[in-house]
DNA sequence: GCAAAAGTGTTCTTCGTACACCCATGG
DNA sequence: CCATGGGTGTACGAAGAACACTTTTGC
């Protein structure tokens, strides 16, 4: 809002809200992407999103976008704000500021049936990331600002259980872990740190028999908003042998 | 960035850059605001800020602003962007998206002679904050999530540095955490922290002589970029009774 | 000398790390 | 029975909390 003192007059944008939407499957953190059908970038892909309608507030948009191209309404997980990008030039067509949201969700049994004839399709970050340009306008950027909000956040919230479906086990929340840092954890002590956390899991009283070794037990997310002491990501470089 | 598959079409938007601007004076947390000229709100304080330029990124509108409003080209500190606001009819006129940023800045001298015609002010955060409608617009909102974004960020990084001159003790930057934190902290146990932690201070050698007791010594902002451990903000309720 | 602020040493406790060990199930 | 993963006990060390104590200045 302005100050309106040098400057009365101003000028008009176009406005869109693009979503990194994070997975885990099969032990791989992924992004939702969707093939471009138009120019520019025409057949590379992009991170999903679309223009903000006149009226329409931007975290209703953003969720009416993940409905959209998730194709399913109300999809659990976690969705919030990331950061709004808006350098010139970033769209070659015209001005555009885009409002980043970050979504977190459990693994998506279908591999999304777009609404739109665009394909989609879940890919690993690792790939998305490795070239600058395997994606369209700035969006590596803004992956890369989801990935790294992503795993800042799951130190200090227990918001890794947005990857999760309702009921998980211990093991399941750790591969989590494992998977977003890339690094190893201790399965004990994980297993001390966050059933000793009051209020981050929720005990179900049943267990998952799955192949063979003990039954695991089933936890449900809690109500505990943060986590302290937080989780402590290792050092990339530190090795773990166990036994 | 759009899918552009479902709504090719587009609305556009008026975009502003708006600042919590953040100093610690006298011991108190204080954010400069702004009085309105016109309407909405005339009368009334608000964050400083204005339109974005047609050309013009996002952060260099924003660095503008502070220029323009501290009356101080290059002012020494720290400015992020801290997140986006854009619900219809925040702004009674038409439908605005504001881009928030945040900065922090050493005292500065002069109470700021506005460029322009209209009076501005450092007001302690507190009064600000103490009403929801002691700020135009949806501003006493930005402010808090600016109030709270530092709070927060001063754990785990020098941050703090950037309320303080570029030459300052180790009681000076006990002094701003205490105030923008609201707790007291032991004055050893942080010597210890800060100058234990490395990269964090640097040693410039000289010392400085105030009132009565030993000089203390003068250090500046180190190279480091996280603190590691982060230092521990008490919980409000914690006393402290020294010696 | 005395007050006041700067800075160091020491103890206690909390918590992460590493790893030995026991538990419960399938084959 | 044994392999496999789930879960507990325990010892060690790093770092925060509390506070006694020494240092260096002004008055």
């Amino acid at each position: 809002m302005a100050t309106e003192s040098t400057q009365d007059y101003y000028s008009l944008f176009a406005v869109t809200v693009d979503l990194s939407i994070l997975t885990v499957r099969q032990d791989v953190l992924c992004a939702l992407v969707v093939e471009r059908g138009i120019e520019p970038y025409r057949g590379q892909w992009a991170l999903p999103g679309g223009f903000v309608r006149p009226d329409e507030d931007l975290a209703v948009a953003a969720r009416r976008e993940l409905n959209e191209e998730t194709g399913l309404a109300n999809l659990p997980g976690h969705l919030e704000q990331l950061a709004t990008y808006g350098a010139p030039g970033r769209d070659p067509r015209t001005r555009v500021i885009t409002v980043a949201y970050l979504a977190m969700a459990p693994d998506l049994p279908v591999p999304v049936a777009g609404t739109d004839a665009t394909a989609s399709r879940w890919a690993p970050v690792d790939e998305l990331l490795a070239s600058d340009d395997s994606l369209a306008f700035d969006h590596g950027r803004i992956l890369a600002d989801g990935v790294e909000r992503a795993r800042a956040k799951i130190e200090y919230t227990p918001l890794a259980t947005a990857f999760c479906p309702p009921e998980f086990t211990v093991a399941d929340l750790r591969q989590i872990y494992e998977t977003v840092w890339g690094v190893r954890l201790d399965p004990r002590n994980f297993h001390r740190k966050v059933t000793g956390t009051p209020g981050f899991l929720l005990p179900t009283g049943r267990t998952t028999k799955r192949d063979s070794g003990r039954p695991a037990e089933l936890f449900r997310c809690g109500p505990a908003g943060v986590l302290h002491p937080a989780m402590l990501r290792p050092t990339p470089g530190s090795t773990r042998n166990d036994n």
